[in-house]
DNA sequence: TATGAATGAGACTTCATTCAT
DNA sequence: CATGAATGAAGTCTCATTCAT
């Protein structure tokens, strides 16, 4: 994982230490920037904020799409891993349910405009919306199943259609302070309750 | 082309004949032109769709604004006539509000890319939110309290909420062929059933 | 170019009162306009000021170059015919000269923007140009000539250069108050004076 | 013009002596452009005449305002600078003031259009403005006090007026060829001559 | 003959993207 | 490798001018 005093003629050479600080800064500063101008900031804002030439986003980031890609990949990571220790230490599935989803909608609404892109359908944005959901999906798949094993819940909605539908309504929450997404996904959440 | 009924024997293009109704036409192209490229589609885009110039439309909307308030009050006049009716004619209150639910759905999704304005907060859309809202929400709101009324629903969701909840559901519907809003739209109608 | 009322084979037929009228209600619009907005000023705006339509203004002056000429061929005329009453009726010839140009230079600033075009080179304001030269330099010629004659200023200035240096100290007196343009005149005519 | 230290290794240096060169050749093209087509004529032409895109013109000169400035800026400059050398080596301060007042004919004439914005009063212009009468006018009023103090001239013109009308006298010059302001200048200063 | 809606060229300005330094 | 200057396509908006009624 370092390359200490090696110098050239290395095949498949680690990154270096400074590249991936560097890739980093540009990810928390593309993030902070798509805060607040949304996902089609101009490039020279996000690199203006990461204190770099906009060359050096083009050279880690060759589109748009691998840029926000790559924002997006670090937030879902983290969300992902919350889902199975919310099931854990939670009273019920049910529960682990409504938590992670108040997890999964903190995220987005925290994270200015993600919801939006979420919903996007440009080209090149596929690859960001299949990780997103490859990494998500079984996540909630897992606690819906636990909750719909568990009699709490009814069994005809897959997560997929669930988180779509979480994200949507999240959609917009960050620019309209009036609105306030947590009680319609509560009303969502409820809607999932096994009819009597 | 045609000549609206005159048996005149002009030789000539009625083109002035078409232009009495240019501005239905345009108000035509601009939803069809939302719906394929969103709301900020080129003005060049939406002139060549109604097979005008440009100056057209700058005549009849002098603002983008003008032109997209124009568009949804076509749209939301039919949607908000057709509220009471269904209340009259339904089963039961709960079922009117499905069925009015339904339609708003219906618009929204055919209309592509009308739900994603009806979250936008930009400035000069107010007046297109203020009227959209002025217009449908009263419509929505003697829906949910004849429900509520009637004892079928919780009555602690606003209408504009749930408006907007179901707006914000139908995002992206029609880019997406895989997502189908009418589900999700479902379970948080169902989520408003009185808990027992 | 303009010959009247001269068209393919009519003979010269004069204009009806009315047309003369509406053209008379044309120069007045479109001076005042051209006072408050220049000579560029939209065709709409003067239209709207004559209270006509765009066609009557195209009507009666096909180009912009038409219009702005009969405009001054109007204001030229009356400025042309105070010339030699102020010959008459003047202490000495110089003190007419300096009465006209005072009289040249009121009308010039009056008329906002008047001197500006003066200058002009644009194609087919030759014809203008031509005109208010034919028109007016003869005036100023004889009472420079008189003035010469009498022995009170220089002669090796044409007439033609004197009005061309005090149209241009017009120049721009409308736009800014502080800018006043009679007292450079009044140095420009004291340098005519024979030296000593 | 070197980058001094050159053995201190600075490699993110280079690239300014482009770029200066460049700003170098926009006012040159701006300049000249502006002779032909005055200071309104299309960016583009601007670009085109300096061999670079638009998007240069804007980096530099975010505004016109920007650029017209920085094109006075550049010629008011050089001018400035010949007038207390002028009064050195003249035989007389009138002498002098009538040196400087041709250089500043030769100058406005030979840079087309330099006159007409001189009179401008467009928002935005006022600094251009500023500028340019605080840098010429104390020139012009020094070389004018040293002529009325020696008794050569009258002192109740300005030198902001005196400027202003040899500015206006200029205007058009380029354009028309039989338009000779040398020769009104002339008439203007003489008239300046204290008066017996 | 008068009207003014429609046309569309033309000017402005912004940014994504490339590439010389 | 990084930088940021330069490019130029794309979108907006304004009017001069035409022409159907």
């Amino acid at each position: 994982m370092n390359d200490g005093g090696k110098s050239s003629g290395h095949p498949s050479r680690p990154k270096r230490a400074d590249a991936r600080r560097n890739e980093k800064t540009l990810l928390d500063a593309a993030a902070s920037v798509f805060v607040e101008s949304g996902v089609d900031a101009p490039v020279r804002d996000i690199a203006a904020k990461a204190g770099v030439g906009m060359g050096t986003i083009y050279r880690h980031f060759p589109t748009r799409a691998d840029l926000i890609i790559a924002v997006y990949r670090h937030q879902v990571e983290a969300c992902a891993e919350a889902g199975p220790a919310l099931l854990e230490s939670s009273a019920s599935p049910y529960a682990a349910l409504k938590s992670w989803i108040d997890l999964f909608v903190d995220f987005l609404v925290t994270k200015h405009g993600l919801a939006g892109v979420l919903r996007s359908d440009n080209a090149g944005f596929d690859a960001l919306h299949a990780y997103f959901l490859d990494r998500l999906v079984p996540v909630c798949a897992q606690l819906l199943e636990a909750a719909a094993d568990a009699g709490e819940i009814r069994s005809d909605l897959k997560a997929i259609e669930l988180m779509r539908g979480v994200g949507n309504l999240c959609i917009g929450a960050d620019t309209d302070p009036r609105y306030e997404p947590r009680r319609l996904v509560e009303v969502l959440i409820a809607g999932l309750r096994r009819p009597h």
